[in-house]
DNA sequence: TCAGCCGATCAATCATAGGA
DNA sequence: ATCCTATGATTGATCGGCTG
């Protein structure tokens, strides 16, 4: 949408590169529930913690995994693309510094995990359902 | 409202303010190079070695400040930057090669 | 020719630290 | 203790470049 700067990385030119701020106003499909569509989307427990299973699955989406997925979380296939991409650098930044083994590779990279239901939005779906306190899971400070 | 999801996940953000040796070198060198605040990687490596914080700490440390910066400009921004530099200016020792690599690029 | 990926960055937000 | 501002970190999404 609107992030339009110059490019910082290869011979840039003067000014202060940071100078933007376009009014854009992008119409966003959001399901943030703020009134219009907002440029960043507030993904649900629930879709977080299936993309977080499905990535400790495969690094890597095939175009058909990732419609499945996003139909069952009720994301577009450019936002579970995305998410992947985050999350991929993710873990190699997490890598680098910290320490977070690397992945104890999962034999095929297939076996589509059932993506518990379709129509993802309301069933409790009893996945880490707030573990109700410290539950502090993940390892690293 | 139910968007109070994962927030309590965040708990590794026990943050902690970086020393103020740290801030000074990173506000000395940002705005010496205000024209072009992107350092390069191995900038940012020697930045982390001097300011005793990873890499990544330094990246987020010039991202806010971008951000941040340009969410004022006019305020105690134009104040900063004369600060910095009369202090690249001042001791000619220590901060001479931020001066030079301020004037690095041109029209 | 083109979609996906990477690397860097943006921009909004969270949660805490620090000061009054 | 209370409130407010400064600041480090997180993350969905964008930009430019590269690649199969």
């Amino acid at each position: 949408m609107q992030v339009k700067r110059n490019l910082p990385k290869p011979g840039n030119k003067s000014e202060c590169s940071l100078t933007n701020t376009g009014p854009g106003s992008v119409g966003g499909a959001a399901t943030t529930a703020v009134g219009v569509g907002s440029g960043r989307t507030n993904f649900t427990t629930k879709q977080l913690t299936e993309l977080e299973k499905e990535f400790h699955f495969n690094k890597y989406l095939t175009r058909a995994r990732r419609i499945e997925i996003a139909t069952a979380l009720q994301l577009n296939e450019t936002q579970v693309k995305i998410w992947f991409q985050n999350r991929r650098m993710k873990q190699k930044k997490r890598m680098k510094e910290g320490l977070i083994p690397p992945d104890p590779v999962v034999s095929e990279p297939n076996t589509p995990t059932p993506i518990s239901n379709t129509t993802a939005a309301v069933p409790p779906s009893g996945v880490v359902t707030t573990s109700s306190v410290p539950a502090v899971k993940d390892s690293i400070q | 409202v139910m968007i109070l999801r994962s927030r309590f996940l965040d708990a590794r953000r026990k943050r902690r303010n970086f020393s103020k040796q740290a801030t000074e070198v990173l506000n000395e060198y940002f705005y010496s190079h205000l024209s072009n605040p992107y350092p390069s990687e191995e900038a940012k490596e020697e930045l982390a070695k001097k300011c005793g914080i990873t890499v990544s700490q330094i990246s987020n440390w010039f991202g806010n400040k971008r951000i941040r910066y340009k969410k004022n400009i006019g305020k105690a921004q134009e104040e900063a930057n004369m600060y910095a530099a009369k202090k690249a200016a001042a001791v000619g020792g220590a901060s001479a090669y931020a001066m030079i690599s301020s004037q690095g690029q041109m029209i």
